[in-house]
DNA sequence: TATTGTTATACTCTATAACTATA
DNA sequence: TATAGTTATAGAGTATAACAATA
């Protein structure tokens, strides 16, 4: 297996050459940052993905708003039970079908999820900072590319 | 940004222009895709990292290896004892210290080592081909930029 | 019959604290 | 006293399957 160009021996890669190393890392540092910096408004980064989601009109129904953050439904439940009971987010039973709920952000909500996201933007421009506004967006396109090439 | 510098109001970002976002998934799918590769050696992509992480040299007692990967000692107890079971890893006491126990790769695990790597190399190679050679190393620099900003 | 939200349940991954043996 | 590995345990986060209400 070491000498056919078919069937090559790798090397060795460092750790820090692996992309999912790398990924799942960098994933991780932002994340605890930006629960720390959401912690004075009471919610974390999974909450400010959910209210994201419903401010930015990308889903509406609790089964949409899984599917657009790769969860099940079932998980979506305790999580907007949470957000419902620190009254930023709303459920109310479609009229158009009564089995669907219509999850909305509240006047609070609203509030809530704008100073959240405004902490969030710091956040990631503060450890983004190095790669300049320029390598952020072709870090992006970059991510966006592979999600895309797998079907996402 | 729209009206005071000092206190902006933030645009509703789309979920897919958020970093942390595009981290998270982009992760989840490489590493399920890995999973998948690896399956037929019987390892997953965690066992993989810490077989990589003996192989490269880069730690040799567990608690080193768990720093490397970013989990508690503790953590390592379970995941060497099944990589253990399954012949791939041996550890014995350190001569020098013996609290320590040095964990190195077998002769079989070396061997699965290296095609479980080929394995992976692929299926990164193939989820990152949209974006050429250059643009595969370009996304290394700015994650390992962005974990070095961290102090990681 | 199929679908939405819900519940009960279990599984995986992880960390914390206490233990042991060594230093 | 301090450290490496281990164990017991508990907390997140997740999914699967079954149920009620509705389509």
């Amino acid at each position: 297996m070491a000498t056919r160009p078919s069937d090559p021996t790798p090397p060795v890669r460092a750790p820090d050459e692996v992309v999912g190393y790398l990924l799942k890392h960098a994933h991780l540092v932002l994340e605890e940052r930006t629960n720390a910096a959401l912690a004075s408004e009471g919610i974390t980064t999974r909450d400010l993905g959910v209210m994201r989601v419903i401010a930015a009109g990308a889903a509406r129904s609790q089964q949409e708003i899984a599917a657009v953050l790769g969860v099940d439904r079932s998980s979506m439940v305790a999580l907007l039970d949470a957000l419902e009971a620190d009254g930023v987010v709303a459920r109310r039973p479609s009229d158009r079908d009564r089995r669907r709920n219509v999850v909305e952000l509240t006047d609070a909500g609203r509030e809530t999820f704008l100073r959240a996201e405004r902490a969030s933007i710091e956040v990631e421009t503060r450890l983004t900072e190095p790669l300049g506004a320029d390598g952020v967006q072709r870090l992006r396109a970059a991510l966006r590319a592979l999600l895309a090439a797998a079907g996402h």
